[in-house]
DNA sequence: TAGGTCATGTAAAGAGTTACATGATTTT
DNA sequence: AAAATCATGTAACTCTTTACATGACCTA
């Protein structure tokens, strides 16, 4: 999984392990984040494979070493993205505590889900001043397919809201 | 994560580790499923820790082991319960895909995202039938919360499914 | 000059999956 | 008689995070 994502943003140029994880931060946090931890090792692993190249260079004096995709490289995302998209798992770690709730006063589950909802009102907030952005002008978010991962966060954030609104309502009478 | 949920299935009575297998097929693969290989030592761990005792027995000529919350166990879940529920991230594997998609021939990227569509809809299909029985009676699904956890899978792929179209247009056009 | 950011990397630990190994009972 | 299901468990492996270790440059 990561090392096809590493790939799949060095198609867009030669980038060092700091800004991959700069990269995720900004664009895919919402889905998908990695550590150095991991990113390192992944990247050591893609050069031993050809499917990327380093080059080590010192800017501004700092050490730097830059990876970039190879031919290769190509050929091996292009693979990863032809095969179908997997069914998408709902996952979320909330829905195994609310599943069992029934053993939590109620008192306690409605403080627990008013939580959840400001938290996620906070990201939608957060969220929301790239939307229009994406919508549009196509500016900051580079182009159609990365700003549509981008409303489906919105969109699963908002569902999230109105469920957890549901249950709060049915709780409360 | 295991553990926890292995104790709030274990508050409706006591279970082997095949039964909590099952169970989590039945309630919770829309979210969360472990295998054997992680159900049956997390079972260890949790004898050790004192939260469940386990009782071995030969039933129908099957030798079994089940198992038993004990009053530390119940404390330990309902500490679980009572902390604040984590924020929920989207994460489906998918998007890291179609994050990636300008690279893909747009014809592929069609055929995928209607593969996708066909998909989803087969799991909505699926769950469906609970619904109803959640939504009224509770009968299948014993109580609220539960069946809450099934409507949010289904609100969850509806929106897939809205999304998908809204993407398959804006590509068709 | 202190704190933040840029930059790379390793070691240990955690949490899980897959594959294997075994064997009885139940259904077809 | 074969295949499916019930039932338990281990070993190897994978993928990841957290914490640590190091050090330079930039900004207030």
């Amino acid at each position: 999984m990561l090392e096809n994502i590493i790939l799949g943003f060095l198609m867009s140029g030669e980038k060092t392990g700091y800004d991959l994880k700069q990269q995720m931060l900004k664009y895919t946090s919402n889905f998908y984040e990695a550590s150095f931890g991991s990113i390192y090792p992944a990247l050591k692993r893609l050069v031993e494979k050809q499917f990327v190249t380093s080059k080590d260079m010192v800017e501004r004096g700092k050490a730097k070493s830059k990876y970039s995709i190879t031919r290769l490289g190509k050929k091996e995302l292009l693979a990863w993205l032809e095969e179908p998209l997997p069914s998408p798992k709902t996952n979320p770690d909330h829905l195994v505590k609310v599943f069992f709730y029934e053993y939590l006063p109620k008192e306690k589950v409605i403080e627990n889900l008013k939580i959840l909802k400001k938290d996620v009102n906070q990201y939608i907030r957060r969220f929301e001043p790239f939307k229009n952005k994406a919508q549009k002008s196509f500016g900051n978010y580079p182009d159609g397919f990365k700003s549509s991962t981008l409303i489906f966060g919105l969109n699963y954030y908002r569902m999230i809201i109105e469920w957890t609104d549901n249950l709060l309502e049915k709780l409360q009478k």
